[in-house]
DNA sequence: GTCAATGATCGTGTATACAAGAAATGAAGC
DNA sequence: GCTTCATTTCTTGTATACACGATCATTGAC
């Protein structure tokens, strides 16, 4: 546990939030998480309107906090912005990759291709997340590491459910080792379309799952 | 002031850091706010939390909050940033524009063009905040017009500062001319080139900027 | 039988009190 | 005279108490 409460309960609720143990919509009666968490309401409050700031819930005047609920044209639309965010990560990648980045990026692109060709989804999708922040970080631009890993949170659970798709592990792989390369070429437009149209596929994969969970 | 005290005074602080009247490093002391605005602390708390959430101030565990200072490489770093999502927002609203939004672009860009050639740089500042947004509103993106309209908010006090360098005023409305005519054109990648670089050359503008006073 | 109004109950919003930690100041020793 | 340690004070962190508003249920009237 972190060293005050507040924060602790914040990362508490947010991953409670982003694992759906606390789904979109359900209200976040401040007593009832002051008690589970064994603190008084205080630092409920604060963590609550800290999320509230992030846009992780919703507080309402004299009527509590709920959990947002982006809602499926939401979500594309933040894919839409993740894939933005990320092309310009990689195109910067490309342009300012040193030793340091390249290994990481590299090492975390081998454990991918583990997973991968062992066909677990589970193991890929924590593997993926860090072949993605080695990006991010190797963008050499804190702030835009930054946002995209604080977008990259709030997409978590939606990239999850993908991964679940026919054959998306190994296409998804594949398209690494696109951006790898154009990255390690110095290629940084390449990069940027790569890196740009491997997320935003991902955006429009949500819609198509969503699509054919209405005809159901 | 809204009804509750919490959202307003995060408002108030922001705005004061937003316009300097918080400088970056300075304290924020917890019962000097409130006295300030005659309420307890425990509104003031909430809305520092709040703005600790949001990257404008750093709280620290029995030591208080204080402004955040970006520095002049973050600042450039939100700028890159920024141009990327402009450029998003511009080539969605070429794609997507209905009359509204050219109406409403319109409208923002003509009262441009009149500062701009009445040389009121302060008019300017208003109208040209009131284009970009007009903007972003046209791509039909709610979530990239949040996350645009948020970077703006935080870029405010360093755009201003540009627009008080010679000729800058004329440049940035003839940008503008090439901009709406690329969206009213429907030509989605030639907005996105030229948004990106209209906001990406105040970044690079900032760091001029900050190179010639660090000479001085 | 249905709709509206009023009261009760529950939960949030704000204030205040108390505790704990950090910084500053003073004194003592080298 | 300078440095270090201890004490005091100030500020933050947490808890609790109280008040106001909203919602829900019950009762009465149409």
């Amino acid at each position: 546990m972190s060293e005050n409460v507040g924060r602790w309960l914040r990362d508490e609720i947010e991953n409670a939030i982003l694992s759906n143990e606390f789904s979109p919509g359900a209200r976040l009666d401040e007593t009832v998480l002051a008690s589970r968490f064994g603190v008084s309401r205080t630092p409920v409050r604060e963590a609550l309107m800290q999320l509230n700031a992030i846009g992780l819930i919703e507080i309402r005047p004299r009527r509590g906090a709920v959990v947002i609920d982006p809602g499926p044209h939401r979500i594309y639309e933040m894919f839409e912005v993740m894939a933005e965010l990320e092309g310009l990560a990689g195109s910067l990648a490309a342009r300012r990759l040193d030793e340091a980045a390249r290994q990481a990026i590299t090492a975390a692109h081998r454990r991918c291709e583990l997973s991968a060709k062992a066909g677990d989804s589970d193991a890929y999708y924590y593997d993926n997340e860090e072949f993605h922040k080695a990006i991010y970080a190797a963008s050499r631009s804190e702030f835009l590491e930054e946002q995209c890993a604080q977008l990259h949170r709030r997409l978590r659970p939606y990239r999850r459910l993908q991964l679940r798709v026919r054959n998306r592990l190994t296409t998804s792989f594949s398209e690494h080792c696109g951006i790898v390369d154009a990255i390690f070429a110095g290629d940084g437009e390449e990069a940027r379309r790569l890196l740009r149209s491997h997320v935003g596929i991902q955006g429009e994969r949500f819609s198509d799952l969503v699509a054919s969970m209405a005809t159901r």
